[in-house]
DNA sequence: CGAGTTATTGACGAGAGTCAAACAACGTGG
DNA sequence: CCACGTTGTTTGACTCTCGTCAATAACTCG
């Protein structure tokens, strides 16, 4: 599995995010309150969110209470950019957010103005694709322990992931873990107690896990191959 | 669950396809013989490819030999719109194809330079992105009999799905079949046996499915209330 | 501090995976 | 055109992972 960038779940890569988060400063920040939905499934999409502070889930509700989360955003990321006509999630913050939202309509009137901003845009929903491949990947083949791990690897790469002695802060409930990663809460719950007993990670309250052997974290996630090089140094324990 | 559009394999919808289309009628077709392939995952992406006539997958391998397969192109899809670099998987001609090339800078320069092109391309992106969150839910939350049911249904539905008297063409083997909705080859083999014994469908040869309750199947699909309106119309079955 | 929510643990069962054997389809050469 | 070998598919028996249901425990917040 090609893991192209660092940018698993939200796809903006840190140099693009300031030239599209542009478009966003002359607008101002809503705070949405944890669990308070940013926008429906279904609904026109008029607007483009940006992340500026907490983290967003996407998903989608299936037949009888199925629920998918189909991403996660932080910090800096854009919500709606591959778009056509009608939001195919539902965004809801994870945690207390900061948002800002701009007009589909002058986003993408921005974007054809501006020779800089093209490239960007067109890359941003590249990674976007690539970050839903990876997905189905994880969703096709890996087993729950590896489902879990690489969701704690790609959590702990994230640049701004706040870690401190190993510490790795956790924003989602176990809930929606398990709807992201297609298995079930006491599946993720269990998988999390046997990695403790194995002293990969141990949890520290509900939100935090301290991270003990990374090396054997990246081994269990079934991609050993890849965090080889790119990922492994963004991975600061310190 | 949300399907925006007819083209769940191919991110190209058809009135799209005849602009993107023009870009490649320069070059020469290639024939690539069944089971060939066309580019290797990791290798630099230099060219993108249109397929002409016959189908092809795109995989990507993990460890120890699982095949994940990411999507099917058909006749007038375009396959590498959305790579940066690399190739994130490898294509193969499922059947005999013929294809056609061009470099991935000219194919982005004669884009940028065309005011028209350009939402055509944006277009494909999103389309593409669209697809890879369809083939995420059906991955995390649909049953066996469900992505099988859900693959014949979306297979019929192509437009230019060869079907006459509900006899539906299946190019692909059985291991592809798998390796695309994530179970077995046994799963699948007995999944379509089991509805062949409830006449749903029911399979003549290796490469052709009589389609004998399509409604049934459409509900089993478990996206029967989005099939309502707008696929169903599509699927005809003379 | 206590009520309500979220997480963990246990017991059990079902769906899908694995391994292996029989079978059918297809293509080739005699 | 049929026999044969190869390849792909189906079926069976068994296993195992993960889901389900239910009870307990831990955390959170007013």
């Amino acid at each position: 599995m090609l893991m192209q960038n660092n940018a698993a779940f939200e796809p903006a890569g840190p140099t693009h995010d300031v030239m599209l988060s542009s478009l966003f400063l002359t607008s101002a920040t809503e705070a949405i309150a944890a669990g308070k939905a940013i926008c429906w499934e279904g609904d026109t999409a008029s607007h483009l969110f940006q992340v500026v502070e907490g983290v967003v889930r996407l998903h989608r509700i299936i037949g009888e209470g199925r629920r998918v989360i189909t991403a996660f955003h932080f910090a800096g990321d854009l919500i709606g950019a591959s778009l056509q006509d009608a939001f195919l999630f539902t965004a809801e913050a994870v945690s207390d957010c900061k948002i800002r939202r701009v007009s589909r309509k002058s986003f993408h009137e921005e974007v054809a103005r501006s020779e800089l901003l093209r490239p960007v845009y067109i890359n941003l929903l590249c990674q976007e694709t690539a970050a839903a491949n990876d997905q189905m990947v994880l969703l096709s083949k890996l087993n729950a322990e590896e489902r879990l791990c690489s969701f704690i690897v790609k959590l702990a790469s994230r640049p701004d992931a706040q870690m401190r002695q190993g510490l790795l802060r956790v924003p989602m409930s176990r809930q929606d873990i398990a709807d992201y990663l297609g298995i079930t809460i006491e599946t993720v719950s269990r998988t999390i107690t046997k990695l403790a007993s194995r002293n990969v990670v141990v949890p520290e309250g509900r939100h935090d896990l301290r991270i003990v052997n990374l090396n054997r974290l990246m081994q269990l996630s079934g991609n050993a191959d890849d965090f080889s090089d790119k990922t492994c140094h963004r991975v600061r324990l310190h």
